[in-house]
DNA sequence: AACGCGACCTGCGAGC
DNA sequence: TGCTCGCAGGTCGCGT
């Protein structure tokens, strides 16, 4: 489920799932799920078994669980105030993982990768599994550290003040009610690079992938090639607020899923692929010069090493010397 | 800096 | 029935 509205599905169903309930045991099925994990697999069973999931937290694409020790002096102190997460477990879905919440008697799908087993949470699944077909996807365990990244005309960090090691380096995405367009652009300007190529780039803003960032430009109506260092202020502004539309109404639907890979935590498919407007519709009519008579239809292109798709009319490719 | 690649993987559909 | 090829929602690290 790779990204952000899918992420943000799967963060979503977790957080009644897993919440509050304490990791018993974990089979790790396949080590190489565990990639990111540098100290192997029994120091991964070791860091989580015991230990009480207290959140379920997302930036861009990265998905985490602040974790309470239970043996800790703090909680044993009875000391709620002090007995702050100080690591979490990791997860990242790549390109096909999956995290279910399955009941016992469930068959292991066929590529189960880890298997946590939770206790008993009146009468909701007690296993969580992180299912991957492709293994770019992982878990790990990392330490939450504080993140400085509100930078000029960026915000205080307001509702988590720690972030998970490894997603430090990513920006904040869209739907952060903390993202800031200002500092945005400003790290925008400075960047000589086209704009798809920018909107992917995870340390400039977060959570944006192949089809949000075909979708975004299309609402925009910009071209990816576009100049980074010469985008107004206004085309900046308008490419972040259709990438946060886009993403709201594909979290609205559960989703984009063009096939069983792509589910939420039970194994149900969201249906956003039908409004898509860019993505997947080469050789399609665009909409929305469709809806002013005139005769478009969407290009795909070979860009990054993948497809890009847009509407040769209402994104027209910029020109040496325009713009 | 920025970029182009290859690496990491499995599976599916198209074409022969 | 096979085979090969191209393709897929991502990220990291290496060269230049």
């Amino acid at each position: 489920m790779p990204e952000l509205p899918e992420v943000e599905v799967v963060r979503r169903g977790l957080v009644s799932w897993v919440r509050g309930r304490t990791i018993t045991s974990v089979d790790v099925l396949d080590p190489r799920s565990l990639r990111r994990h540098a100290l192997g697999p029994e120091d991964f069973i070791g860091n989580l078994q015991g230990t009480t999931v207290d959140d379920v937290v997302r930036r861009g694409k990265f998905l985490w669980m602040p974790l309470r020790e239970a043996g800790s002096a703090a909680a044993a102190a009875g000391d709620a105030a002090t007995a702050v997460p100080r690591v979490a477990l990791m997860a990242h879905l790549g390109m096909s993982g999956q995290l279910l919440m399955q009941d016992p008697s469930v068959p292991d799908e066929k590529h189960l990768k880890v298997r946590l087993r939770l206790s008993p949470g009146n009468g909701m699944p007690d296993q969580l599994r992180f299912v991957d077909q492709r293994i770019f996807g992982g878990l790990f365990v990392t330490d939450l550290v504080p993140t400085d990244d509100g930078g000029p005309g960026g915000l205080a960090e307001s509702p988590r003040p720690l972030i998970a090691a490894e997603a430090a380096h990513i920006a904040r995405d869209p739907l952060d009610p903390a993202f800031s367009v200002e500092l945005f652009y400003s790290r925008l300007r400075k960047r000589r690079t086209g704009l798809k190529r920018a909107l992917l780039d995870q340390g400039l803003v977060s959570g944006i992938g192949n089809i949000y960032a075909d979708e975004s430009l299309w609402r925009a109506g910009l071209h990816y090639a576009r100049p980074t260092d010469k985008l107004r202020r206004s085309e900046a502004e308008r490419v972040i607020t259709s990438a946060r539309d886009v993403m709201r109404d594909a979290l609205a639907a559960g989703g984009t899923s063009f096939d069983s890979l792509y589910v939420n935590v039970n194994g149900a498919s969201g249906y956003f692929d039908r409004s898509l407007n860019a993505y997947g519709r080469e050789g399609q009519p665009c909409t929305r010069c469709a809806a002013v008579g005139i005769n478009s239809t969407i290009r795909r292109e070979q860009f990054m090493n993948r497809s890009s798709y847009t509407c040769p009319v209402c994104q027209p490719r910029p020109r040496n010397g325009r713009w």
